[in-house]
DNA sequence: GGATATTTTATAATTGATATATAAATTGGA
DNA sequence: TCCAATTTATATATCAATTATAAAATATCC
C-alpha cells in the first residue's frame, strides 16, 4: 500500500512518514505541491495525506483538484492540520476529504485512521459473474472452473468491469483507472478488449459494448446457460 | 439513504436524529440492541451510527458482531462517544468502525462526516415513472419489467424527459442539452421522439407533445395503468 | 537478447444520426 | 364545419462517427 505525505513541516512529515513506515506502509514525502503533482502523473497512491497550510497552494485547493479530476477522485484523502474548528473540519470533509485529523495528533490514532481508510481495499477481493471467477490477491482468472492466463492490463480491465457487473464504465473511466490517461487517442482499449474477449471464450461475449458511452459486463438473457 | 442511531440516550439520539433528518436523510431510532438487531434481519441500512456506553451490550460488542458477519459488514458504522481517549478511538476504529466522533460533538461535523461516508453511494441515479424504469449506472432501461435497448441519443433524451416527469422541455432545451445546438433547424428531435415512442411500446403515449413548445413525460388520466 | 506484452497505425465493419421529402395532425379563422 | 397555414410525424436513403480487427512497431521484462 503505498502512501503520499504532502506536508511542509519537516517534523511533522518526518513523524508520519516514519509511523506509516513502521507500520507496513510505503511512503512518499513532498514539501510542495508542485513535486507532489508530479509524481502523481507517473504513479497513483492507495491514499493521500495532506497538510491545510502549504507554502505555495492551499491545501484546500489541492484538494479540490484531486477530488474534481476522475484520475484521482477515488483515492482516500486524509486531512491533518492546525486549523481545528469545527468549520475548518466541516470546509475540509465537505470539500471531500475522507478525513480530518487535527493538530496534534496522536500516531497510534493515524495508523487506526489510514487502515480505516484502506480496510476495503486491503481485504482478500474475489468476484463471480456467471462462470467468470476473478481473485485479485490471486490475480487469477476462472472460466467455468478452468484458468485463463491474462496479462497485466487485460486483469485490470477484467478486474473494474466485474467489480460492477452491469455498471457501465465509459472510456474516460477506464482509460483514468487503468492507463492513467486524461484524453482518449488510440485504440488501444478496443485492443485489450478484444484479446480479453477472445481469452474468456464463450464467455466474451458478456462484455457488452455500449456505443458512445464504454463497455460493461453483462450476460444478456438471451445467452443460455 | 436510511441511517440507523442506536443511541440510549434520549436527547443525544434526538439531536442526532433531528439533524439527519433536517439534512434530507431517512432515519430509524434505537435505544437497545435487542431491538436494533431486530430491525437489522428485515432492512438493511446504508449507515449506521453508534454508541459505545450502551445499557445491555457494550457498543464495541455491537460493531464487532456487525464487522464479522459478511452481510452487514459493508455497512458503514459511525461511533459516537464520551470515551474520547486516543486509545478509546484506535479501538474502535481497530475494530472495525469507519469514523470516531467524540461527545461533545458539533452537528454540521456529524453531517459532513456521514456525508463522507455516503459519498460512493450516493451517486446511483435510478428514475422511473408508471412502469418505465431507468438506471443511469447501467444505462438500461425497463418499461413493465421488460428490457428495452435503447440508443446513445435515445436514451439521454428519455433521461430527460424522466428526470422530471409533468415538466415540459423545449425544443431548445432539449437540442442544446443533448445534441448541443443552439438554432433548431430540421426534423431530427422528432426523429429520436418517433424512434423512443416506438421502443417504449404502450408507453409511448406518455411522451406527450406540447405543440409549439416542446415535449414531456406524463401519463393522461385517461390511459388505464 | 529473446519472448511477451503493449501500443500504434491503417483499414474494415457496423451502427446510429441526419437530411430530405412527404404525410398527417392541429389550430385558428372564415 | 371546412379550409388553409403551421407544426409535428414518418419513411427512407445517405452520411458520419464509432468500434472492431489485423498487422506492424515499440516497449518491457526476465
Amino acid at each position: 500500500m503505498l502512501i503520499y505525505i504532502l506536508e511542509d513541516d519537516d517534523n511533522i512529515r518526518e513523524i508520519e512518514s516514519y509511523t506509516l513506515k513502521s507500520n507496513g506502509y510505503e511512503v512518499e514525502e513532498f514539501v510542495s505541491p508542485k513535486s507532489f503533482y508530479n509524481t502523481l502523473n507517473n504513479e497513483l497512491p492507495d491514499l493521500i495525506i495532506l497538510d491545510v497550510m502549504l507554502p505555495d497552494e492551499d491545501g484546500l485547493k489541492v484538494l479540490e483538484k484531486l477530488k474534481s479530476n476522475f484520475v484521482y477522485s477515488e483515492i482516500p484523502v486524509i486531512i491533518i492540520s492546525a486549523k481545528t474548528t469545527e468549520l475548518d473540519r466541516v470546509k475540509g470533509l465537505d470539500l471531500g476529504a475522507d478525513d480530518y485529523l487535527c493538530k496534534p495528533f496522536g500516531v497510534m490514532e493515524l495508523v487506526s485512521r489510514v487502515k480505516a481508510r484502506l480496510r476495503n481495499l486491503e481485504k482478500e477481493q474475489k468476484f463471480s459473474y456467471f462462470g467468470i471467477e476473478l481473485s485479485d490477491s490471486e490475480r487469477s482468472v476462472f472460466v467455468d472452473g478452468g484458468k485463463v492466463e491474462l496479462t497485466y492490463k487485460e486483469f485490470e480491465l477484467l478486474k473494474m468491469l466485474i467489480s460492477k457487473p452491469k455498471a457501465v464504465f465509459t472510456r474516460e473511466t477506464i482509460l483514468a483507472g487503468i492507463w492513467g490517461y486524461d484524453d482518449n487517442l488510440g485504440r488501444t482499449l478496443d485492443m485489450h478488449i478484444k484479446t480479453l474477449r477472445k481469452k474468456l471464450g464463450d464467455k466474451g461475449k458478456y462484455i457488452v459494448t455500449v456505443r458512445n458511452v464504454g463497455y460493461k459486463l453483462e450476460k444478456s438473457d438471451k445467452d443460455e446457460t
